[in-house]
DNA sequence: GTCTATAATACGATAGAC
DNA sequence: GTCTATCGTATTATAGAC
């Protein structure tokens, strides 16, 4: 029967305000939201447009297609990251540092984009990675891998597959949100979005992957 | 324009065979490729005839409608792995090795039902776990939980939090397979899926986990 | 049990007024 | 720059022949 449109608390904002920028980012939000939860084939125009208070017609006035609203949403969510990562300037850090400051920051980063993980993932199995292959996703990843192999070189990581393991680290960084709406049954009572879980969750993803990955003669 | 629905290798065996448990069965292996690719909403019962060589009408026949199709799918994925788990008889294992059984239990069954990871996860952010709560997969999360509260009594693992250490555990164990598509960008020349690939991401997925619990005070 | 044909509606995209 | 109205097609679901 296809998903009710029409729902949504489409902003009841006084439109016809003409501002472009504005309009634009509000339907680049909604958009992000709503291909995270259908993917490119399945987000409907009109849920993008209710969700953002506009009308349909300034989708394409403003984007052209669907396959380009797309295109710009994944395009917005691509860099910032990166940055986030290169200003820490990891190389400078020692290993176990540079790799807890990755894994604060990736954790971070979903918190404020929590539709990041579904985007990918509706990337990888919709559309093969088609799009995905022209964003910056893999740098983090190179990061990551650079800093295992760093840390293998000066003794203080174990033998581990620096490409394994950094797919690991980043499972790590995104099921937690990705999974939120299946997770919440297993702890009813937990809100697992409230700062203090994901401040513990921040943690304990640390204290695994370090001691994971850590060469451990001592203590 | 919606996508190109027509494709798929649509198997050209001669129909009109009247083997109602056959074709159900076809109907169901279609449906559980189209729906973790598109989810409930997004995916076409078109798709999932020309998928599994029947018409759009069997579909119907069968299971009354799209949503009760995507339930049997669910319902269809939701036991095997409990009973996998639970036959290994996982609390005459030291944790340790339990630990171990069960990573590989979970990636071995991942290997074989490739779409299950994506069909949870469309069903979490599509329909907020609606139907998910129906299925008994909190069954195989509460035995890792039991599994590392073990460990923790006995002593041969650290102080961990059980939950969100579960969590991060199925993360590990399932990341790899949903993030295919993507991920093989990284390692163009590498197959990811081939026994060999996956049998060190096995490993290596056991010895990170295992390190990073393990209570380390020699070695 | 399986098919073809079709009704009824949903959806992507555009035209044209303001 | 924004809206309403609408075109043409895609899609769910059903009716009815075989």
């Amino acid at each position: 029967m296809g998903r009710s449109t029409q729902s949504k608390s489409s902003s009841n904002k006084p439109r016809q305000v003409r501002d472009a920028e504005a309009t634009k980012a509000q339907i680049l939000d909604a958009a992000t939201e709503e291909f995270a939860k259908h993917g490119l084939s399945g987000a409907r125009t009109e849920a993008i447009a209710s969700g953002s208070g506009v009308t349909k017609a300034m989708i394409y006035y403003y984007f052209e297609s669907k396959e380009k609203l797309y295109q710009a949403v994944l395009h917005r969510l691509d860099f910032p990251i990166n940055d986030m990562i290169r200003e820490t300037n990891l190389d400078n850090l020692p290993p176990e540092e540079a790799l807890k400051e990755v894994i604060q920051a990736a954790i971070a980063y979903r918190v404020q984009h929590p539709h990041l993980g579904m985007i990918l993932f509706q990337e990888a199995n919709q559309n093969q990675g088609k799009f995905y292959k022209q964003t910056n996703w893999q740098e983090g990843f190179e990061q990551v891998i650079n800093i295992l192999e760093r840390g293998m070189a000066e003794g203080c990581f174990r033998s581990v597959d620096p490409f394994l393991t950094a797919i690991h680290i980043a499972a790590v960084c995104t099921f937690y949100f990705d999974a939120y709406e299946n997770l919440k049954y297993a702890k009813p009572d937990l809100d697992l979005r409230s700062p203090e879980m994901i401040e513990q969750y921040t943690q304990q993803a640390i204290n695994l992957i370090l001691a994971g990955v850590r060469f451990n003669t001592q203590q």
